[in-house]
DNA sequence: TTGATTGCAAATCCTTTGCAGGGAA
DNA sequence: TTCCCTGCAAAGGATTTGCAATCAA
């Protein structure tokens, strides 16, 4: 259900911004609720055009500040392209999903790789780390590009 | 060997030149040489610093645009982390070693992953890619910052 | 000669910051 | 009052680009 999810994100984003003496505020409440209602990546930028649809003022600088609040609370992730802005994604949305990313088209493909669970148990133990998470892009050429 | 290493880059590199209408000059030879004297990563600043000390004075414009060229001949291999500049490598160094970073300190680790082979072989059948290389960065707290 | 290459400075793009005004406790 | 938040505009850092001069084939 991702009414579930969404519920326990908002719990976690309260009990976060509380924990940490931030203000509920109408502002990042809003900013909550269009981040979860993305589907894939999104960076700061495509919030700000949609709050302007919406009608609202936000300025860039919140945003950055909210989307930064909640990739600390662990309800966004934040992921690193080459050449691109920074990406987010909803953190409850899958346990992780790697990407598969054509050098040529730009083509991107979303896969799971259950190897690393285990590797993280490896890493975690080998090097006293606690590990939070984690991103692994694999690139290349795709059926077409590698065709011509 | 090394040697040996630096010998093929060095083929590989004359041979993507030619191939793509480029010219070995003065600058571009420099740049590759500086580039395979490195030792883990640096950044294209890092080697305008280098340079400089050299007594070049190569512009950045023409520091961008050769590492590039490398990167596109497969000579180096470009590194994305979060808040830093990219980061280049030598591709010949190691066939693959993947980072461990804290996401308190910046302290990064590095380590071998052998299962990535099978990843590769497997996504590249399911996806009919032809896989070049790929990116892994284990996020979370070292030992010392997870104690406080 | 002719087209590629370079350095320089200006321009971009993304992101962060300083600050004054506004708002909630 | 007091402190947190916000928007704005300016600052910043990394990278790219336009252009005239220079260089190599």
């Amino acid at each position: 259900m991702s009414e579930t999810n969404q519920d326990k994100a908002r719990e976690k984003f309260s009990a976060f911004l509380q924990k940490s003496g931030l203000k509920p505020t109408a502002e990042r409440l809003t900013i909550f609720s269009e981040a979860m209602a993305t589907v894939g990546h999104f960076e700061a930028d495509d919030l700000l055009v949609i709050l302007k649809q919406r009608g609202r003022k936000t300025s860039r600088a919140t945003i950055y500040r909210t989307l930064e609040i909640l990739a600390q609370a662990g309800i966004l992730r934040k992921l690193c392209f080459e050449g691109a802005a920074i990406q987010f994604e909803k953190a409850a949305d899958t346990p992780h999903h790697d990407h598969l990313i054509c050098r040529k088209c730009g083509a991107r493909f979303e896969f799971y790789h259950s190897e690393m669970e285990n590797l993280q148990a490896d890493l975690a133990k080998e090097y006293n780390f606690r590990i939070t998470d984690y991103t692994l892009q694999v690139y290349g050429l795709c059926a077409n590009c590698a065709g011509e």
